[in-house]
DNA sequence: TCTACACTTCGGCAACAAGCGAAGTATAAG
DNA sequence: CTTATACTTCGCTTGTTGCCGAAGTGTAGA
């Protein structure tokens, strides 16, 4: 139960949800979370870190750069249950076709690009 | 995205999943609720409330009782969802099987003896 | 009408969560 | 070694949540 219950607050805030919709389109690195929801680096890398201590994210680091992507098939029962829920309850959720645009143009755009989110912007 | 964050926090309290546990044996009245948790009227009033307004159970009134039932076929897809997910997740909770054990007393008495929560107790 | 009872709302307190900037880690590059 | 950079942790403030008891609502029965 504590799984479910740490799953369901994960999933209990707006940012939250933004990137889990985001990070449907494949693996994004913190950068792109930051540049995408508009809010301080250190709040953003906390949401990422509740979504990973729940499971829902796995993280990869590249270097100085960290990945983050959708918990895939060997994640347990209770998250994929949950990123199953999300995805299509999200389907028509009109607050995301705002940040669809904006992740189509930083998708194309370079890490190290996007990555000015750390100092002024 | 609005209806999938107040299901997401509505879930996300321990009391709360238990109720929606205990609901899926069938319909129940809140003094059986109340008894089920140990918590107080007013606390307990307020999860049902919470599990209300995001749609997840269905109150009914008879008399001066107030019964709750899970969402059923006509409720939005969202909400099918999430109970989905919960009932399939929670099937191995280990902390529930003290609820079933006290449920399955409860629900055995009638209301009016249940009910004697509110006095003492 | 008057009382009893099931439930809800209100007020207040303690714990938690979201936000930020500043300081701290760690890796890559000069 | 030093600097720049991507990210994390810390300290703090602010708003939210969970809990209770006390007071308020509304219905059933005496």
């Amino acid at each position: 139960m504590r799984a479910l219950l740490d799953i369901a607050r994960a999933l209990g805030d707006p940012a939250r949800l933004r990137v889990l919709a985001a990070l449907r389109g494949g693996e994004l690195c913190l950068c792109h979370c930051i540049a995408l929801l508009g809010l301080s680096p250190s709040t953003v890398s906390k949401h990422l870190d509740i979504l990973h201590r729940a499971g829902l994210v796995e993280r990869r680091k590249a270097g100085r750069w960290c990945y983050f992507r959708l918990a895939g098939r060997d994640a347990p029962p209770a998250v994929r249950g949950a990123l199953r829920w999300v995805a299509t309850a999200l389907r028509t959720a009109a607050e995301l076709r705002a940040d669809r645009a904006r992740l189509a143009r930083l998708r194309r755009a370079d890490p190290r690009a996007v990555a000015g989110c750390y100092k002024g912007s």
